[in-house]
DNA sequence: TCGCAGATTTGGAATGATTCCAGAATAGGA
DNA sequence: TCCTATTCTGGAATCATTCCAAATCTGCGA
């Protein structure tokens, strides 16, 4: 296994530790399955991967241990009101996405969230408590422009 | 009625007839409900406005209506999972919100959006061609602040 | 090893926003 | 006024998420 993977799911494990929680193993598998993909899973392709070793796993455990990742600030949460929401456990602190509208890909963008002190500038600006921001791109990506074979403008 | 209001209906009007889609009566007070409230309404707000003056209205309708409006830029929706969607109709193209996590207020940001070009730009950069894009900032607005009286941290 | 207490998990029901649909109402032109 | 196409209604269907009570599991002390 990746060794990044491997150090990020210990990092997931700690927090949890340090909040009283136990790591079970089905948690302990969907930490794994957080950890280890990039394309931004669902709480459906998360019960799916559990399922693999757990098959009596049931949904609401995988939405409950969403929650407690959220609250250790573990996880990234992207909302969608038509789907499902996505998850983003290899970089829990906000930055930017693509979207495709196509095939509903989730892709990383840039190396760089905004900057630690970026909430706190904008906080004072504001007069508001920001704890966090999102910012996102949508379009159709690469593969789906391909795809069209149309370079400019798709069919309805 | 602010003369920016009537100008921006009339706006949505001309986007909705260029588009051979006609004005109902019901079509004509949603425009007015979108231009004229500055916090970013729910469908059952529209709703409820609309029914003020028609009650019969549906709530198929509104939704209707957004969608219509949607299709011709003339409305920007803000999507979230747990609750229901926020639409701003004063300033349809992409900008930044302040969201407060506490009293579900969402406020416009500054006066200018991405720069035109910017979403140009981006999508030379990552291969993707982009449409819109999405900036918010999540946290606690001064109002509820206040009424928390203690400025540091909130009681659970 | 046995049994207990607390935490975890299950599975199904409840919720709530959104979409769908078929029939009723409406508007504009002939 | 009549016709036809569009719009609107009201209720059902969908689907992600939340809730809940009962079942299961785990660690620990007797």
């Amino acid at each position: 296994m990746d060794p990044l993977v491997r150090a990020r799911i210990e990092e997931m494990r700690n927090a949890l530790l340090e909040r009283g929680t136990s790591i079970t193993r089905r948690r302990d598998k969907m930490l794994e399955a957080l950890a280890s993909n990039a394309r931004h899973p669902s709480v459906n392709e998360l019960h799916a991967e559990v399922r693999r070793w757990y098959p009596s796993t049931s949904l609401a455990t995988i939405y409950n241990t969403i929650e407690l990742l959220k609250e250790a600030g573990q996880v990234l949460e992207l909302e969608f009101s038509g789907a499902a929401n996505r998850y983003d456990g290899r970089r829990p602190a906000s930055h930017p996405h693509l979207i495709c509208l196509e095939c509903e890909s989730i892709e990383d963008m840039d190396g760089h969230g905004p900057e630690d002190d970026h909430l706190d500038r904008m906080s004072r600006s504001t007069g508001y408590r920001l704890v966090r921001q999102r910012t996102d791109y949508y379009g159709i990506c690469p593969e789906c422009l391909e795809q069209t074979e149309d370079g400019s403008a798709a069919a309805d």
